[in-house]
RNA sequence: GGUCCGUUCAUCUAAGGGUUAGGAUUCAAGAUUUUCAUUCUUGCCAUAGGGGUUCGAAUCCCCUACGGACUACCA
């Protein structure tokens, strides 16, 4: 193939992105930048009773908060194919579906909804299914039955109509499917699909997408598993266009499945579960319900990624973290699984926490700070530079770094009372405010030397390391976890480590 | 119901006729540590079932079972 690779991403503005479609998009862009070409976002917004308000606003900015940047479309600058929207390319498609009918692929039909959910009843009464077919086109309310006179005449009275497709009898229509491999249907049991409707004189989604990816001069459709069943029908429609010789090339992706089981993911699996399924938050315009985004979960956009192309792919290698770029270079539909992936949130967790100690601690301590700064503390920069670097090991999330670090900012307010009843014994206060004696009493400050001092003075006593180790971070953190001692002694500084053990001397045990 | 797609540890997956079926996550144990966590080591755990083809099958074919998608004048 000597054209240029291009690709894209045509979601529909029905709501928010959920990660399969972030999937999808992620896909797209990294098949078009291994291949150096062009990926472009379209919005296919044919449904004006579905559309809802912010919800493109919502996908633009979530493609940008994880990097996957088309280099046209809505919201990203138009190029060459403009417009992005299908909305504003309405008056495009008539034309095609008329010229489906002049060239015998299509016909008009005026059956009206009532009309057709009547036979729907009917049928399924009788336990079958209602298919709009060969085998009923010629004998409903069709330009295949009706005469050209009164086909007009309807027409020209302003009787609602739709084009359909007529799909033929009996053919078996093979295809290709670059992950799945060749597929073959026979075309009876397929449906006469609606391609245009006068109603709202707008096409369905099977019509705009063949018709805008032949203007568009896509090159590879890549897109979810459940466009499947419709791949017939774009195949049959590009023939029935001429336009066979340009038809792109298809991969249909596996699902994103429920990590309980059954069906694929949906939007309100996640709040059900625990975990986002959404990249950025949402609230519902009429609902005013909130979704939880993975952005205010506190993942970084580059992890989310990461994440997300391992879930249906490999590289074919045991590396699993890969930036933007690696991934890119590494990709390809060949290493696309086939079967469904279950989503797997430890495994999200786990990304996270790579990319976090990775991450420069003048990054995270900048992250930090803001959550320092809604509980209204402020600190030195490099005091929150040190505790980050002290803690990052331990969290998945700069949020989580709260829990493991408020001592650094906060006295104990209270003692863990399981710590206490362990250790806490009868001789505890009195060693432990002669060990602060001996620690005011130091020459230097610094880690090193407490840490020999207290070792020293605990050989002294004759003490127990743990008991006098433990009695001291119970002082000083509230709790028996935490960083190194000496060093979060040294770090809080002799006299905040002096008033901390003089309250707990007097508090804890009475 | 019909059409199509799929099925390897609990989860994500590797192995495209010849490996003790590999890695990662989770979980468990041990080591390290003043504590918790990290880290390191080890362990547990899989080819859905049945038939073929073959010297040899996770891999190719068939059947069954199970799972999923689709089946709108939605996308």
């Amino acid at each position: 193939m000597n054209s240029k690779v291009r690709v894209r991403f045509a979601p529909s503005p029905t709501g928010p992105l959920h990660i399969g479609g972030v999937r999808t998009a992620l896909y797209n862009y990294l098949f078009a930048k291994k291949h150096g070409g062009d990926f472009l976002l379209r919005i296919e917004d044919t449904d004006s009773g579905r559309f809802v308000p912010g919800a493109e606003k919502y996908i633009i900015e979530s493609l940008r908060w994880c990097g996957i940047v088309p280099n046209e479309g809505v919201g990203f600058g138009d190029g060459a194919h403009a417009p992005y929207r299908q909305s504003e390319r309405k008056e495009l498609y008539l034309d095609y579906a008329l010229q489906l009918i002049d060239d015998g692929f299509a016909y008009y039909a005026f059956d009206t909804a009532e009309e057709l959910d009547a036979l729907r009843k009917e049928q399924e009464s009788q336990g079958k299914a209602f298919t709009y077919n060969y085998q009923v086109r010629t004998s409903l309310s069709t330009s295949l039955k009706l005469s050209k006179e009164d086909v007009e005449e309807r027409i020209a009275r302003g009787e609602q109509w739709v084009i359909r497709f007529k799909m033929p009898e009996n053919e078996q229509i093979r295809m290709q499917d670059l992950i799945r491999g060749e597929v073959v249907v026979n075309s009876s049991t397929l449906d006469d699909k609606v391609l245009y409707k006068s109603a709202d004189q707008l096409p369905t989604y099977h019509l705009a997408n063949i018709v805008d990816d032949f203007m568009m001069e896509i090159t590879h459709v890549i897109r979810g598993e459940e466009w499947l069943p419709s791949l017939p029908l774009h195949v049959m429609l590009y023939r029935a266009l001429d336009w066979e010789d340009n038809m792109p090339q298809f991969a249909h992706l596996p699902l994103l499945l429920k990590p309980d089981g059954k069906g694929k993911l949906s939007k309100r699996d996640g709040d059900r579960l625990g975990f986002p399924v959404f990249p950025l938050q949402w609230q519902d315009p009429k609902t005013e319900e909130i979704s939880s985004g993975y952005r205010e979960s506190g993942y970084f956009p580059e992890a989310f990624i990461n994440m997300l192309a391992f879930l249906g792919w490999n590289p074919g290698t045991t590396q699993e973290i890969f930036s933007l770029d690696e991934l890119a270079e590494a990709f390809s539909l060949d290493h696309v699984h086939k079967a469904g992936a279950r989503f797997d949130f430890e495994k999200a967790k786990w990304y996270n926490h790579q990319y976090l100690v990775t991450r420069s601690d003048e990054d995270l301590a900048a992250d930090f700070e803001k959550i320092l700064a809604e509980k209204g503390i402020s600190a030195e920069h490099n005091f929150v530079v040190k505790v980050v670097a002290l803690v990052k090991e331990r969290v998945n999330f700069v949020k989580e770094m709260w829990q493991q670090a408020s001592f650094f900012f906060i006295a104990p307010k209270s003692y863990d009372a399981d710590v206490i009843k362990k250790r806490w014994k009868d001789n505890a206060p009195a060693l432990i405010a002669e060990a602060k004696d001996v620690l005011l009493n130091f020459d230097g400050f610094d880690a090193e030397t407490i840490k020999h001092g207290l070792h020293d003075f605990i050989t002294e006593k004759q003490a127990n390391m743990g008991a006098v180790m433990n009695c001291l971070r119970l002082s000083l953190v509230g709790s028996s976890f935490g960083p190194d001692l000496p060093v979060i002694i040294e770090m809080l500084g002799k006299e905040e480590v002096a008033a901390r053990i003089e309250k707990a001397v007097k508090t804890i045990g009475i």
